[in-house]
DNA sequence: TCTGGGGTCCTAGGACCC
DNA sequence: TCTGGGGTCCTAGGACCC
């Protein structure tokens, strides 16, 4: 038996866990830029507040009502998820850290209610986050277990274990609440008389994976209870990493533009760094406003090589901006611009070009100085010309709450 | 005025190989 | 007039997840 943990509403609790005053009362917060809701406590959820709608549409409803919002604040989220994560895993031996707010846990030794409450009543206890836990015969069935012990079940654990209790669960379950069914897919089969995660089970299996792929067919089994995901214990190396922004306010200038490009490439450079990856492919896009109407609008990308697979900031950086300096248009206004970079491979693997002539070992070692440096004196203590000063492209975030666990300046304070 | 950011996987089609 | 069969690799686009 496959148990999901799910923390509730985890950003707006997240904001919740040290500042009791806001218990009971509605709570959103907000994408970078202060733009759209991207967390709901329940109190917010029952006023109506949808997620992603854009913030300045409900501005009266959020006055009228009260409700605490706050801008993103992901140095205390995932610092509290690490406390939740491991609080999981002095439980339970195998764990699999789904996402910021989920984890896998492997149940194959002991199924009990009282087992799973008293996992939740710990992480509860020890880090003040709360959490859902579904456990099923397989993780698509977890997903599912765990979305009926959020909406129906009030200690918060709901087991799903013999066949008739799944088939009457299958039976009420709106098929656009199943993992791995979006929006289209949710459409597609509502259009093909398929309302219910009974009535997927029995479609044809030959139908499904012509109009959604073999991950449907997939679904379609773990439905059924025979098992195609595995617990996956070792977290993988990632394949592309994206550092991208809205800028705050909108940017025409080639140099702060190239700024900003300049600072996504070294985070990217940073990232890669810390994964013991390099890349092989930068790809960089330029976005003018969509929602504007009267812009012109221009979406630019491009994506250039490198002869020899590295993460040296310095190398990224430059490359990112020749590759800026081909797409940048002076007579556009930009909204948004990234970097990804791609193809990566472990840094210990690295096919060495036979006409490379950078000296790897030093540059490589120069790297891991800034690094040290940077993380003892603090971020961009050291950093390139390129990245300027000012980052005038920086982020709006108007209702920051403090770092309380990862900035010594916003530790609270007891007064006895 | 104001609309997020970071990922993965799958498939079809094109280019190429022998 | 008749024009094979069996592959791989890469990319863009579309779907999904949180």
């Amino acid at each position: 038996m496959i148990g999901l943990a799910d923390c509730n509403n985890f950003y707006a609790s997240c904001e919740r866990v040290f500042n009791p005053q806001l218990r009971n009362k509605p709570v959103v917060v907000l994408s970078n830029n202060d733009g759209c809701i991207i967390a709901r406590s329940n109190e917010s959820k029952s006023l109506g507040f949808k997620m992603g709608e854009p913030v300045f549409k409900i501005k009266e409803l959020i006055e009228k009502h009260k409700v605490n919002v706050f801008s993103s604040n992901f140095a205390l989220y995932g610092d509290l998820s690490d406390r939740v994560m491991n609080t999981l895993k002095s439980e339970v031996e195998r764990v699999e850290i789904y996402s910021i707010d989920e984890a896998f846990l492997d149940f194959s030794d002991l199924v009990t209610t009282d087992r799973a409450l008293s996992i939740k009543r710990k992480v509860q206890q020890w880090t003040g986050i709360p959490v859902s836990i579904g456990i099923a015969p397989t993780k698509s069935l977890a997903k599912l277990a765990n979305n009926i012990a959020k909406k129906y079940v009030k200690k918060g654990v709901f087991i799903l274990d013999d066949e008739s209790l799944i088939k009457r669960v299958l039976n009420v379950f709106p098929i656009e609440d199943l993992w791995g069914v979006g929006r289209k897919y949710a459409k597609r089969l509502k259009q093909s008389g398929i309302n219910t995660a009974l009535e997927f089970i029995h479609a044809d299996q030959e139908w499904i994976r012509r109009n959604f792929s073999v991950n449907g067919v997939r679904l379609q089994k773990e439905l059924k209870g025979e098992k195609c995901y595995d617990l996956e214990l070792r977290p993988t190396r990632k394949k592309n990493i994206c550092t991208s922004r809205s800028f705050g306010k909108e940017i025409k200038d080639y140099i702060r533009i190239r700024e900003a490009i300049s600072t996504f490439a070294n985070t990217c450079a940073i990232k890669l760094r810390k994964e013991k990856s390099c890349c092989s492919k930068i790809l960089v896009f330029l976005m003018t406003n969509p929602y504007n109407p009267n812009a012109k609008q221009y979406h630019p990308h491009i994506t250039l090589d490198f002869q020899t697979p590295t993460n040296d900031s310095a190398e990224i950086v430059s490359m990112a901006n020749k590759a800026l300096k081909s797409i940048y248009r002076n007579d556009c206004i930009y909204k948004k611009a990234g970097v990804i970079v791609q193809n990566t491979t472990p840094q210990e693997e690295v096919q060495m070009s036979l006409f490379d002539k950078v000296d790897r070992d030093k540059r490589r070692r120069l790297m891991y100085s800034v690094d040290k440096i940077n993380m003892l004196m603090g971020k961009d203590k050291i950093r390139l010309a390129a990245q300027g000063f000012e980052r005038r492209w920086k982020l709006r975030q108007e209702r920051l709450s403090p770092c309380y666990t990862t900035r010594f300046s916003d530790i609270l304070t007891i007064d006895i």
